[in-house]
DNA sequence: AAGATATTAAAACTATCGTTCTAAAAAAGA
DNA sequence: TCTTTTTTAGAACGATAGTTTTAATATCTT
């Protein structure tokens, strides 16, 4: 056998992961990457064959942990105004407490590389596919126990959600300030 | 005097402001600019300085146009719920018959450029600023004249429906289906 | 028509881009 | 210990980035 890497692979696409976040796909030189993974050249190439499938590996990992957040939140088995009040709590903390101000990876990724990039638009298309899932599901739970206020479709009721939690990620990272966030939010909720 | 210049200012200038709201800034290359603008380099930059300069003329003339349309609208004196259904039409409108798919300039020069670029922080935030009050001066005629529902805090549904018009231009970007945004725009203009 | 001036096209500049290659070093199994 | 394999560092690749320069051209005023 051959002599083992010296690095752990998702150490490093983990922190590739940060890069692309802060800085985008096309302003992240491989330079960069190089210097902030902390391994050659050649090795990233050989364990990840080029800049745009390391992107597309980092995407995928943040929206996996942006996945498994949600899900622990969803067991949790909340009414829909609490649950939607934490989700949404959540988007503004990490708004309003990164100094680096990256906003969502997603979100900045849809508007950077679309509609050009094929493997981005799935990566989208899937997560908000999922959102709409989950969203439904803590509505249609609320809506049988009578929890809602509301009569209207819950299909529309889910993807009004998730445009406002865009929205949200849109303003914070033009401003990001937590009493203007906060009155978007409480809003938004006022109609569970 | 002098040989007059063959080409027209404006002209050129909305030619690059067509090509950075397609590709956005770093997709933009020097020589993208000068075929798509059909003049030489060295015009180019005795023009307009430098590509980041000639950026933000091209988005300032963006938000000048943006702005120029929702003024027109803002003269016709319509109750706020037909004056934000206009409005939202419009963006559900750009975002559904555009085949480059392009959505809104300034929404892509936000997640593009902030928070390292302080001209298009300060345009971005300029931008808001002017929504927040055109949004408000609607809205207060129409609680003088009781045409609305709602007793929530005017500024705050100001904001609410700034963040909302985002949030349909972010889902319009990764979606945009027409049935799916007017749905979500009827859901966000119930309360008035 | 002559001179002044600002245009134009195109080459040239340095820097960096993403990617590949070369060669030495290191670690495992035989 | 020797072979095999894969690492490593770093040079090298061609292409393109943004910008400047060179030199010729065209238009205006006098």
């Amino acid at each position: 056998m051959a002599r083992p890497k010296e690095f752990n692979e998702k150490d490093v696409l983990e922190k590739a992961m940060l890069l692309f976040w802060q800085k985008g796909y096309f302003q992240a030189s491989i330079q960069d990457l190089v210097d902030t993974m902390g391994i050659n050249r050649a090795s990233l190439y050989g364990a990840f064959s080029d800049k745009h499938n390391l992107y597309i590996l980092a995407l995928e990992r943040y929206r996996q942990q942006d996945v498994s957040q949600l899900l622990t939140l969803f067991n949790r088995n909340l009414p829909a105004k609490p649950f939607f009040e934490a989700v949404f709590d959540n988007v503004i903390v990490g708004l309003t407490d990164d100094p680096h101000r990256k906003g969502c990876f997603l979100t900045n990724a849809t508007l950077e590389m679309l509609p050009d990039d094929f493997e981005v638009q799935t990566l989208v298309s899937t997560n908000i596919a999922f959102l709409q899932e989950i969203f439904m599901e803590v509505l249609n739970n609320s809506l049988k126990n009578n929890e809602l206020n509301s009569k209207i479709s819950i299909t529309i009721l889910a993807d009004f959600l998730i445009s406002q939690m865009y929205g949200l990620r849109m303003i914070g990272k033009a401003q990001p300030n937590l009493k203007l966030l906060n009155g978007i939010k409480n809003e938004a909720l006022s109609r569970l």
